[in-house]
DNA sequence: GTCTATACCCCGATAGAC
DNA sequence: GTCTATCGGGGTATAGAC
C-alpha cells in the first residue's frame, strides 16, 4: 500500500529544494522563511519543526559537499607533490562541481558574500579554493602564479555566470570551463576525461 | 579662509563611499540605512535628505557607469560590424571597469542578484554584458560562441574573484585579467595597450 | 509531529521641530 | 540642512494548542 502522506526525510528534502531555488534566484538575504513556507504550502513555523534556523538550512544545502572537500585536502596532503596528486585534487575538485548538475555553482555565485559571513571557519566553500589552490602550486609561487590557479579552479563560476540567457545545457557550459581552464592553466585538467 | 564644515557636496560623496564599502563587503541586503549612517556618525534621517531611498544610493553608484556604457553600445550600433569596432568596443569595455580601481567590479561581484534586481530594465549591469557580447559576435554565432566572448568580458570579474586573500595589487589583477581575456578568445584585446 | 498565534525586533521611510 | 520621534510592516523565532 503507497500513502498519500510524505515519508518522514521527504519534508525536509523539500525544504532544501524550494530553499535552493530562492537563495539562487532572488539570494539569501532576500528570500524570507515566509517565502519558502508559502512556495511549499505549509505555515513558517514547520520549516522551524525540520530545520533550527534559517542559517541551518543553507548549512545543511553545502554540508556534504564540505565534508567531501575537507576529505580530499586531508587525503592530498597526506600525499607527497607530485604531478599525479595535482591532476587527482584538480579532476576531484571539477567532478564535485556537476554532481547535481550545476545548481551548486548558481547558488554559490549567487550567494558570495552571504556564504563568506555564513560559512568563516567550519572550512567553508570559500576557504577551499584557497586551500586547494595551495595544494596544486608550488610552496614558493609567486601570488600571480597562485591566482591563474585559482582562476583555472574557478572557471566554472565564469562560465555559469556568463551562460546567463543562453541556450546551453549544463554539459555545454561545462565543457567551455574545463577548456578555459586548461587554457588559463595548461594542463590543469589534462587527466580528466572531458566526458560528463 | 577654510572652513571646518564640509562643502555641500561632499556628504552626498561620503554617503556613497560609506555604501559603495558596505554594499561590497556586507551586500546590499544585508546593509541597514541605520549601519551607513552610524559609520559616519549622522542619523539615518540624515541619509533620507541626500538620497530618496536606499535603492537610490545603489542607483547612484553605477548611474554614470551606466549611461557611458549606453553611450558605448549607441555608438556601436550606428557603426558598421568591423574588427575596428570590435576592438574599440571590447577596449573601451575593459578600461571602464578599471575607473576608480576595482572597486566597482568587487561591488558587482558581491550583490549580482541584488543588481538583477534593482536594475532590470534601466539598462543595468547584466543586460550591458548581453548587448556588448552581441556586438562583439558575428549574428549567427552559436551560443557556445557567445559564451566565451562573455567569459572573455567577464574575466576581470574572474580575477577579483579569485584574488581574495592574495597579496596583489589592482595592476597586477587587471594584468591577469587582461591575458585571460585574450587567452579565452584569441585577439579580444589585441588593439589594447596592456599599460594601466 | 505539525499547526496557530504571537512575541519581539529592526527594517526602510516619513513628519515636523529646530 | 540636519535632527528627534515615530510609524507600519516584515523579519526570524518561539510558546503552546491540538
Amino acid at each position: 500500500m503507497t500513502h498519500h502522506r510524505k515519508a518522514a526525510g521527504d519534508r525536509r528534502a523539500e525544504i532544501q529544494r524550494v530553499a535552493l531555488s530562492l537563495f539562487t534566484s532572488h539570494g539569501y538575504e532576500a528570500t524570507s522563511m515566509r517565502e519558502i513556507a508559502e512556495q511549499l504550502d505549509i505555515t513558517k513555523a514547520a520549516l522551524y519543526y525540520h530545520f533550527d534556523s534559517k542559517e541551518a538550512i543553507v548549512h545543511s544545502l553545502f554540508e556534504e559537499r564540505v565534508a567531501t572537500i575537507n576529505g580530499l585536502i586531508e587525503w592530498a596532503e597526506s600525499q607527497p607533490r607530485s604531478p599525479d596528486r595535482s591532476a587527482r585534487v584538480a579532476a576531484a575538485w571539477f567532478s564535485l562541481t556537476t554532481d547535481g548538475g550545476l545548481a551548486f555553482a548558481r547558488f554559490a555565485i549567487a550567494n558570495q558574500t552571504a556564504l563568506r559571513d555564513l560559512a568563516p571557519k567550519k572550512g567553508g566553500p570559500f576557504d577551499h579554493v584557497q586551500r586547494i589552490s595551495a595544494l596544486l602550486s608550488e610552496p614558493d609561487a609567486p601570488p600571480a602564479e597562485r591566482l591563474k590557479i585559482r582562476m583555472a579552479m574557478m572557471s566554472v563560476n565564469l562560465a555559469v555566470m556568463s551562460s546567463h540567457d543562453l541556450d546551453l545545457s549544463d554539459s555545454e557550459i561545462l565543457a567551455a570551463a574545463t577548456e578555459t581552464a586548461n587554457l588559463i592553466s595548461p594542463g590543469f585538467l589534462a587527466a580528466v576525461p572531458t566526458t560528463i
